[in-house]
DNA sequence: TGACCGGTTTGATATATGTCAAAATTCATG
DNA sequence: CATGAATTTTGACATATATCAAACCGGTCA
């Protein structure tokens, strides 16, 4: 587990952010666009294991994915860590710490990596000066709270396979939004990692993507997988998410 | 489980809510906390089982607690409901809605119960004008965040005896943040809800609190506890929250 | 007071997942 | 291409929780 900061770059006018197809997609104008890239920073170079930031940093900013992806973690007292989220290209992360001034977890790259740094304190002023902007920002907050709770669901009444299943649909769907095939992807982490994420064992989560696979549900060949028949998947789930 | 609505008050003056002490205690000051009660209305008259808004109403308003308490639950489609939520007095209630425009569950009176009504397109436009207003919305809407990571944490890594504590213990604090006392109180849940919460069964909970009892962690009479050993229930949990 | 009724506790058993261990596969590196 | 390390899969077994069933309260209402 690396610790290195990586480059960093800093432009007046960060149009390279390009927040306006990732994270930011509604209703502001080109000049409302340009005044958050503005106060924007983009930061790159990170690599597989390296850290965004670190539980207990003091929050500052928050941080839009251009590329890449990273997992949230919190390391528990007696060593063992477990994953809170996967944050892929076009997400925010970071929103855990406004309330406390200081982050609750960890953030690491899961492979190389370029984030857009959206500075707290800034963000909050220009939103006050732009309507929209500020509702985004509670739209924003808002389905983190909902996905939250989502997960909440998932780890509160569904059993192992139907958790995995929830979980390549929830990928699947996210990887659609980017424009990419929702039905054949790399996985980016270890059943070990999507283990601590679904509350599950990693042999639990093995047996349960050889089950899949076995079924026809799937083909999963390490971390490549192909979602082969959907509505299975989806009735495992049920109709929620 | 009733569905009637209440009874409904409005002032133009709303000096009854109180928001100052309940759920805003934040670094307005009493021009500006006008201000946010000149845009609120009291509701009162919530009975036992009534609702304050159901899943995929329209979302309006944010609701301050001012007396009694409610549950959030969602309603899967095979008809089982499952609890996400214990909201008490002096806490705020409809976060959930704000991304979708439409709640995402259900929010029920456990007792006699009294709210503030906070519309939310009023907030939003007056915590324009009042910086410290913002700040306190977004610190609202990230202690959410937290506060559903942390049930992520306690559902996806620990075992019924300290999931049962975690939730005892924070029940503890949240009482004591509203001045009662933190180790003798009235559940207002059910074996039933709690089990629901916590993802166990309610038969899981009862021989948990049971175990608790034989071991002198806690003494329990049907809904009545008094935590007895405080620095128990904190190691089963271990350090977090 | 007595008889209910929902909620709670307790018991016996089933099942899903965890644990431990080994084999098989994939991946990185020279 | 060969080697070794890391990850993944599979197997046998242990254990926590769920399930099903019955008994036991603790209130409410005649």
């Amino acid at each position: 587990m690396q610790q290195s900061v990586s480059s960093f770059r800093r432009k007046a006018v960060c149009s390279n952010c390009r927040l306006r197809e990732l994270c930011l997609p509604v209703g502001l104008s080109a000049g409302e666009m340009q005044r958050v890239d503005d106060i924007s920073h983009l930061k790159r170079g990170y690599a597989r294991g390296d850290y965004l930031y670190r539980s207990n940093d003091k929050f500052q900013s928050l941080y839009a994915i251009r590329k890449g992806s990273f997992k949230t973690q919190v390391l528990h007292e007696d060593g063992r860590e477990q994953v809170t989220g996967f944050q892929m290209t076009g997400e925010i992360i970071g929103l855990d710490a406004i309330c406390t001034d200081h982050h609750t977890c960890d953030a690491v790259a899961m492979e190389s990596s370029e984030v857009c740094e959206l500075p707290f304190n800034k963000l909050e002023a220009l939103s006050r000066e732009l309507p929209s902007l500020q509702r985004h920002l509670h739209k924003i907050m808002s389905r983190e709270i909902v996905r939250d709770q989502g997960i909440m669901l998932l780890l509160g009444s569904m059993r192992a396979e139907e958790r995995l299943a929830a979980f390549l649909l929830n990928l699947s769907q996210r990887l659609a939004a980017r424009g990419l095939s929702p039905t054949q992807f790399q996985l980016r982490m270890s059943r070990q990692e999507i283990g601590s994420y679904l509350g599950l064992k990693l042999e639990t989560v093995s047996r349960a993507f050889s089950n899949f696979q076995d079924n026809g549900l799937i083909n999963v060949r390490a971390r490549a997988v192909e979602l082969l028949d959907l509505p299975a998947l989806h009735a495992l789930v049920g109709k929620q998410q």
